[in-house]
DNA sequence: CGTCGAATTGATGTCATTCAACTACAGTGG
DNA sequence: CCACTGTAGTTGAATGACATCAATTCGACG
């Protein structure tokens, strides 16, 4: 996968002038994490959400008996957080860490202040990344409520199409909340189905 | 179930002087619908968010089946919306109906531009609110993707205790995503172990 | 009282989980 | 370079959880 630099990134969704976009981005740090480096855990606070400039970051949970559930995936381009604990300063319930190794960049509450006392443009695309977010996770409980592990998995794929192939399955069994041998056969059968030769 | 004014409501949760609040008041129009009326139907553009002041909403889906999925309950004090349709503009993919006969007032777009001009308090609460959704929503999947039908049900009761007597089973069972015959075997259980007398 | 939908119950079926065995493969150290 | 180890993925068999189907009861309401 291609990196994408958060500068570009914001050019492309914001309509920001150069001069702008430099004096945002030199308020930021970007780091790099190798895999399973572990940015957030249960009892911290939130305080950053993470862009994926290069590399995969995921948001879940881990219960009582010991096992982990997905709540998000974050490939290039995408923002992982728990808004929930950032925004109302409580104590997360969930980890982030990294899948691969990943280049991330930092962003906190002091930044978006910022950015947003700079530019109204960032503040409505913030507004606009929050109904975004609104969205998938609806669009998640509808299909978790709704469907069977097939189709689940299909939304999946429907979803995040290159992930299928990065992402070893048990996490995606663990994403989309059934065991990896129920998925490992989920797709056995759609290959019988659709064969089809590459 | 207290009535609970939407004035009210702003007085509590916003620190505003009468005068503004009046004056946001008056842009309002609050309205009855009987139980069973549909507010909003797939194809449609969701124009209005609804603030339940007495009685009860829905937000659902029907699959192709023709089975209803319940999203989220909206008594008195809650709001309810299709997020994404209201903001993108985009067609719905839900239903929004009263299941009770209910009161409530009508926010549209151009109310929330005039609240937000006028008071950025207001601004300020409705990020709040837009955290408070998506934290419920993050939760809620957490709960969907990790329990059993049993956990799901007390996770219901925990989150919604006075709805647990209001909503008939079926519709319970369906917010879960299991079926009404397996809530009240779930049901069922949970009394025998947990006998208690009233 | 009669009707209709909601809820319960039992019998049965199906789908997904569990447990265990086995394969494939990557990484490690001899 | 090759065993050794550990993890991922697959497969099979048995179990369990939840769904389905059908029958019955319950309760609200006209």
């Amino acid at each position: 996968m291609e990196k994408i630099s958060f500068a570009t990134y914001l050019q492309e969704k914001i309509d920001l002038d150069e001069k702008t976009i430099k004096k945002l981005y030199q308020k930021l740090t970007s780091e790099k994490h190798l895999k399973n480096e572990v940015l957030l855990k249960p009892g911290e606070v939130c305080s950053h959400a993470f862009f994926v400039e290069k590399g995969l970051l995921r948001l879940f949970s881990i219960d009582e008996k010991g096992k982990e559930h997905i709540l998000q995936f974050a490939p290039e381009g995408w923002f992982i957080v728990d808004r929930s604990s950032m925004y109302f300063k409580e104590t997360s319930q969930y980890y982030i860490d990294a899948i691969e190794d990943t280049s991330m960049v930092y962003i906190n509450d002091q930044f978006l202040d910022f950015a947003g006392q700079k530019s109204p443009e960032f503040r409505k695309y913030n507004e606009r990344l929050l109904h975004n977010h609104i969205r998938h996770l609806q669009n998640r409980i509808n299909s978790l409520i709704a469907a069977s592990a097939r189709e689940k998995y299909q939304d999946f794929i429907a979803l995040y199409p290159d992930l299928t192939l990065r992402v070893p399955q048990w996490m995606i069994a663990s994403f989309l909340g059934i065991t990896p041998e129920s998925l490992s056969r989920v797709r056995r059968n759609l290959a019988k189905e659709n064969f089809r030769p590459r």
